[in-house]
RNA sequence: GCCCAUGUAGCUCAGUCGGUAGAGCACAUCCUUGGUAAGGAUGAGGUCACCAGUUCGAAUCUGGUCAUGGGCUCCA
């Protein structure tokens, strides 16, 4: 939607001119111009994974002549092709070929010609081609005249593509390209569509950029918490439970910190704290929408018990069917119905951390990005119209706090009202009108992502950044006027009439699960103290030193640190070697010489050999860093 | 769900032409009492993801299933 980022830090410095290129000037008269961008670096960068999808294509139909085209878009950091190809499926194996091929077109150095044709001469053209979803996608567009561009050949051929640009001069502008991956993609994106295969590229203006671009990506994948999951002995998985983490007592530590904080937290700032059913009768899912619209996310089964095969024998019976519920909100809509509410009662409060599930396609499982069975910091408050800038102001604060306390940024914008949308004009106005005044009263920029809101209501989106600058979507904050209607709650008004409550759904972290995968990345596993599970690992250097070790290990333990000794009769390098895998932030090194001095020799994870100190100083440090900070 | 790739010991990976399995680390036992990133010896550990098929014979070839990984419009 919107590119425009208001609170963007990045530098809006005017180009350089970059004469050893050539200059990345693209031409203009196009559709997507200049002023799309943020600056000119991304502008020309744009303009070349652009051309570079133009030489992918022109390659692809060097080597397979009766490939058929869709769309090839730069996207972030590269550019990808949408191409048929009749009787072959790409491999990875064939990226090669096609890159060599890509080397011909780019060394030939070949010139990026605009020109602009009649509909009709474009359809003739890609029609006799071949080029059916050219074809296909030239008659949606609403204009009189078509922009092509046209690569010339030096063996006399060309190469033809219906484009809005922009693009470089010259092919040669893209030889820093590299192919990475292949894949099936859905013309339209739409799974009924027939399925296309993606190749994916990168290209960058020089080679220290492109290299500088692969490394970035193995540095990524270095901090993958699939492997520092399992290195640091986190989480598990098994096949018999796609998609369903086994948290190891070291993940269960993280996980239970943040869910007990949590909880705390909010249980102090007016929250009640519930815990409801994971199993419904469907009607709950019926009443509240799920089964006529999320049905294939959710895993139902007839109520009862039945083996193999007695599934005929239900047919035309009324069977109770049950299903786990996928989120908390339709509970947490009987328990405001299940009593007559007053306004004294709003703002009401919610909380729940129950686990949910959710049937995800098989191909969509993710680590613990996307899992089948998670639970939320998943919250819901009832309130009056008036009500909500105060509980959206407050939420802003808390979200605030706690993504200040993992060292993150928070971008805010406001989704504002669909096409398609539940109640009328004035009924959003004051509803957009809310958020916007909590926005605005937190004295925060924030953008706009217009039209971007639920049918039922606009909400507030939060992208988090990492460590390695890529966004997250985790907290929420959703205005919803649907779900009270579905329940029908109302509330008792000062002038006893009924009302009907707004429902506000709002979480902090979002999934525990993806949650703690984003801070697995973030840190690339190595916690700050506060959260790790293991704070210190004493280790001794000789048996002589056992006794010691233990009662450091004791004083340590005594103040609430959480700490392992390692008494075992490995040399001393060993032990460290094994725990430095482990990312422990401290180890204490026990020998005679701290044994005589009533010390212990501090290494630290990050900042290497503290030297030696007493044991109080020690625990004092140790208990000063844990202090949890939100 | 669909496309591509992958699946061999707890982990990382070898395994040639089809002839019933190998390394390092980890683990166990013993030796070693050693001062800041791997001390030594011995040992145990595998239905080669699962199920069929081809074959005298399958980790290897074929088909299917399951799981994992990458992806499935960041608009010509």
């Amino acid at each position: 939607m919107c590119n425009h980022h208001e609170n963007d830090p990045a530098a809006d410095s005017a180009p350089q001119d970059d004469a050893e290129d050539g200059g990345a000037l693209a031409q203009e008269e196009h559709e997507m111009g200049r002023d799309a961008f943020d600056n000119e670096d991304d502008y020309r960068l744009h303009c070349l994974r652009h051309s570079a999808a133009h030489v992918l294509a022109q390659a692809i139909l060097q080597l397979w002549p009766d490939a058929r085209l869709a769309f090839g878009p730069a996207i972030k950091d590269g550019f990808y092709y949408d191409v048929d190809i009749p009787g072959v499926t790409l491999s990875e194996t064939d990226l090669e070929a096609i890159e060599a091929e890509m080397k011909k077109v780019v060394k030939e150095n070949q010139p990026f010609e605009q020109e602009d044709w009649t509909k009709e001469q474009a359809v003739a053209y890609f029609a006799e081609k071949g080029q059916v979803f050219k074809v296909e996608h030239i008659g949606r567009l609403p204009v009189e005249k078509v922009s092509i561009y046209r690569n010339r050949r030096k063996d006399g051929g060309e190469f033809v593509d219906l484009c809005g640009g922009p693009h470089v001069m010259r092919t040669k502008q893209a030889k820093n390209v590299k192919l990475l991956k292949v894949s099936g993609a859905y013309w339209l994106g739409d799974a009924k569509n027939p399925q296309l295969q993606r190749v994916y590229g990168t290209v960058w203006k020089t080679k220290e950029e492109l290299d500088q671009y692969l490394f970035r990506l193995e540095e990524a994948k270095k901090r993958d918490h699939r492997k520092l999951g399992a290195q640091l002995d986190l989480f598990m998985f098994h096949d018999w439970a796609p998609g369903a983490p086994f948290w190891l007592p070291r993940g269960e530590f993280i996980y239970d910190l943040l869910g007990s904080r949590m909880r705390k937290l909010l249980a102090g700032s007016g929250y009640d704290v519930v815990k409801t059913p994971l199993v419904f009768d469907k009607k709950l899912f019926e009443t509240s929408g799920h089964w006529d619209h999320y049905q294939e996310n959710l895993f139902h089964f007839p109520e009862g018990h039945f083996l193999e095969g007695d599934a005929d024998e239900l047919e035309g019976t009324d069977q109770r069917i049950l299903g786990l519920k996928p989120m908390n909100c339709p509970s947490h809509m009987l328990i405001f119905r299940s009593r007559k509410r007053s306004y004294r009662e709003l703002p009401l409060r919610i909380h729940d951390q129950g686990v949910l599930h959710r049937n995800e396609l098989s191909g969509a499982l993710s680590g613990l990005t996307r899992v089948r069975q998670f639970s939320q910091d998943d919250g819901h408050l009832f309130c009056a119209e008036d009500q909500i800038a105060d509980e959206v102001a407050a939420l802003l604060e808390l979200i605030d706090r706690v993504y200040a306390a993992f060292g993150m940024k928070v971008e805010v914008n406001l989704a504002t009202r669909p096409e398609k949308m539940l109640g009328d004009d004035a009924l959003w106005d004051r509803a957009e009108g809310a958020l916007q005044e909590a926005l605005d009263r937190s004295g925060r920029s924030y953008g706009i992502h217009k039209g971007d809101g639920a049918f039922y209501g606009p909400k507030i989106d939060f992208d988090v950044y990492d460590a390695l600058g890529r966004s997250h979507q985790c907290a929420t904050v959703q205005l919803d006027y649907n779900l009270p209607i579905r329940f029908d709650l109302t509330y008792v008004g000062a002038d006893n009439e009924l009302h009907r409550p707004v429902v506000v759904h709002r979480a902090v972290f979002g999934s525990f699960e993806r949650f703690v995968g984003i801070l697995i990345e973030h840190y690339a596993g190595k916690f700050p103290v506060w959260m790790c599970p293991e704070q210190v690992r004493v280790m001794t250097v000789s048996e002589k030193s056992l006794d010691h070790g233990a009662s450091v290990t004791k004083a340590l333990s005594d103040a609430g640190v959480r700490v392992h000794f390692d008494d075992g009769d490995s040399k001393i390098g060993y032990k460290i070697r094994q725990c430095h895998g482990m990312l422990v932030p401290y180890m204490a090194v026990i020998g005679e010489q701290e044994l005589a001095d009533g010390t212990v020799s501090i290494r630290s994870r990050d900042d290497g050999d503290l030297g030696t100190m007493t044991v109080e100083d020690f625990v004092a440090k140790v208990v000063s860093e844990s202090v949890l900070p939100f």
